[in-house]
DNA sequence: AATGCAATTGCAAATCGTTTGCAATAAGAA
DNA sequence: TTCTTATTGCAAACGATTTGCAATTGCATT
């Protein structure tokens, strides 16, 4: 399933933005993400791409990671345990919720937890830059 | 500095709970625990139990800490980038605040913060069985 | 369409933090 | 003290990720 709701990316033109060039490899990969709901780690982007293209290397998912972190359009979550996983930067900041039957994640957000988090830091002397807030649980029985 | 308010620790009598051996190494890293105030790394940890005994192998430390781990005495926190960090399991559940510049860690508690994300995972079908919050930033000017 | 050169690739080897197999050692019950 | 077994130090393996390098490719230029 394609993306329905959400801004679908122009990562081409992003890394046009960005001066860099717009090879074969990144291509694919670019097209992974563009389709993908879910917060797939490197591996799983590579066999996707390999899939398409069966020349294309690990390091070069890895790289275009990086790339496309440091151009700021995606985001790296590293959940507890595994590898980092990836997700497309677009849309509104919001945290995880991990299952941790699954390895699912569910995106939430909760302006009152964040407006509390800043007061928290405030209180100890700090400004924070940035944060981190993720909850693993488990799916409640439907009752 | 000891650690004048928090509860001492008997890491020994919880060892011996667990039904393993208190050996010279242990008994050396333990004390190193007991002491502490920070949150070091296993090679710091290492670092200092050298300094103690020059036979303590880094293995061993890390093997200590994955014990002291399971059977509860110590939390094991991986903030960004860098390695695994440790602390005492005593006291009450806090989070961490990192400072970006230092390294240093802040310990704070926020029941409100806790309340709300009961709430969230509820609210999703779950029920949080843990989490990690992670506040990173920056100290403010003293103004 | 052909050229040139720097950016990018694939591969293999290196890296970092951590874990593990193994033979030697030491804890602690008898 | 003896015995059995857990624990140790060491070196080698590990998984995720990064890197050096020579070969390839994008693409701005003719």
């Amino acid at each position: 399933m394609t993306n329905p709701t959400a801004d679908r990316r122009d990562y081409e033109e992003e890394l046009r933005q960005a001066g860099v060039r717009i090879t074969r490899p990144r291509r694919i990969i670019l097209g992974i993400l563009s389709e993908t709901e879910d917060h797939p780690d490197a591996l799983e982007i590579f066999r996707r791409a390999v899939a398409l293209d069966s020349s294309i290397s690990l390091s070069t998912v890895y790289r275009t990671m990086k790339l496309l972190e440091t151009i700021g359009a995606i985001r790296r979550h590293a959940f507890e345990g595994g590898p980092s996983r990836f997700e497309q930067a677009s849309g509104a900041h919001h945290d995880h919720l991990i299952d941790i039957d699954t390895g699912d994640v569910v995106e939430f957000r909760s302006d009152r937890i964040e407006k509390l988090q800043d007061e928290v830091a405030r209180a100890l002397g700090y400004e924070i830059v940035h944060h981190r807030l993720e909850l693993y649980g488990r799916k409640l029985r439907a009752k």
